[in-house]
DNA sequence: TAGATTGTTAATCGATTAACAATC
DNA sequence: TAGATTGTTAATCGATTAACAATC
């Protein structure tokens, strides 16, 4: 009757999890036991089996899982094939490095317009796409139906762009920038935290070297 | 006499704390209370105090922190005035985008050389430094005794260029690649994960909307 | 002093691991 | 059939939350 929530963690598994199927396909392996998996990934078979589990009993006693099927399955789950119309905001560095990354398009995020203040940008072109005026964006955000943002701009900015991005009915926010946001709740929001991820590291050099 | 071990779930918070502390700096605000930092993180006041103590007893009844003094405490337990001399392997957009980051060089992390194979661009300048052909990477990371490596080269070769990172001598990386490393223990290996998050965008999205 | 808020212990909650019956 | 490996329940472990005495 009611699906249980599966948690944030689980979820955060998943991709691995598809990634080294794709692998495996690649390399024409076709069956795959949690164990290997385990080697795979470096989480544990009892951890895969349930966090499989949470979704679908895609293995067969005996045998393991079959690799086509069990990516499939991922690729669903994950939403791997919707395909979602999607700018870029802020056409820097960070912003070609998106617009020009093959994996972006591969998993359905279809990038239809990037934008930037700069003089300079504005009309050049990025992965095959010519960079618009973000005095545009609203307008081109609805006409062209955008539901998800990628937002590489300055840190100054992130708040306020992300506040139009939303008042344009955009959905969801890919955050590259290291601000914070703070919109309502019904926005989905993914942090990738350069920043943070970085601090880390610095942290660990510490503990091991002095 | 033993420091006890302290969780990678805790450690991943302090940057949120660090960064929170210098914004409230940045305003003049000289004292915060684990409540107030939990509104600005997002994570509770308990959670918080039980996060700093594993440090020390930074805070004072009936006052709370001295933002300061605390943002201070956390920039040593996390190293960032600690400088490494780094590099970039891979000077496309990502690489370029790393380099020209400020707050990479705020961190600690000194970049004193980019590196990439292709005729295109070594001799170019990124941020002020010289692009250099990879061939003579691991001569140049010993001569300038760099002990950190940015990774953003294409998946493909990145396993190759990390090995011979570490044998070159190189202590931690930080890897933005779409590629899982395979490197000894000893290494420190800091990943970014960028697909994954992107698989996690696209499994909100799908869980929201259809 | 009275009020506020930490530091810290105890209680709860959730996630991981272990174990094994089911079954291919 | 015998062997392998899942799906799933129970046990353990670790992280979060609650509570409050200590104390500024």
């Amino acid at each position: 009757m009611e699906k249980k929530k599966i948690s944030i963690t689980v979820i955060r598994r998943l991709p691995k999890y598809y990634r080294k199927l794709e692998d495996l396909e690649k390399i024409k392996i076709s069956r795959v036991s949690s164990q290997e998996l385990s080697v795979l990934t470096g989480f544990t078979a009892s951890q895969i089996r349930q966090d499989l589990n949470n979704f679908g009993g895609f293995g067969q006693q005996g045998y393991g899982y079959n690799v086509k099927e069990l990516k499939d399955n991922l690729e669903k789950i994950l939403g791997l094939k919707n395909v979602h119309n999607t700018c870029v905001v802020g056409a820097g560095n960070l912003g070609s490095a998106v617009a020009n990354f093959k994996g972006f398009d591969d998993a359905g995020f279809k990038i239809v317009a990037i934008f930037d203040k700069s003089e300079d940008v504005i009309g050049t072109k990025i992965g095959g796409i010519s960079v618009k005026d973000s005095a545009d964006m609203k307008k081109t955000i609805k006409d062209k139906d955008i539901k998800i943002a990628v937002l590489t701009v300055p840190k100054e900015n992130a708040q306020d762009v992300a506040e139009e991005l939303v008042e344009a009915n955009v959905k969801s926010i890919w955050n590259l920038t290291t601000a914070d946001l703070d919109l309502k709740d019904d926005v989905i929001v993914e942090d990738v935290s350069l920043i943070d991820s970085l601090f880390t590291l610095s942290y660990f050099m510490k503990e091991k070297y002095k």
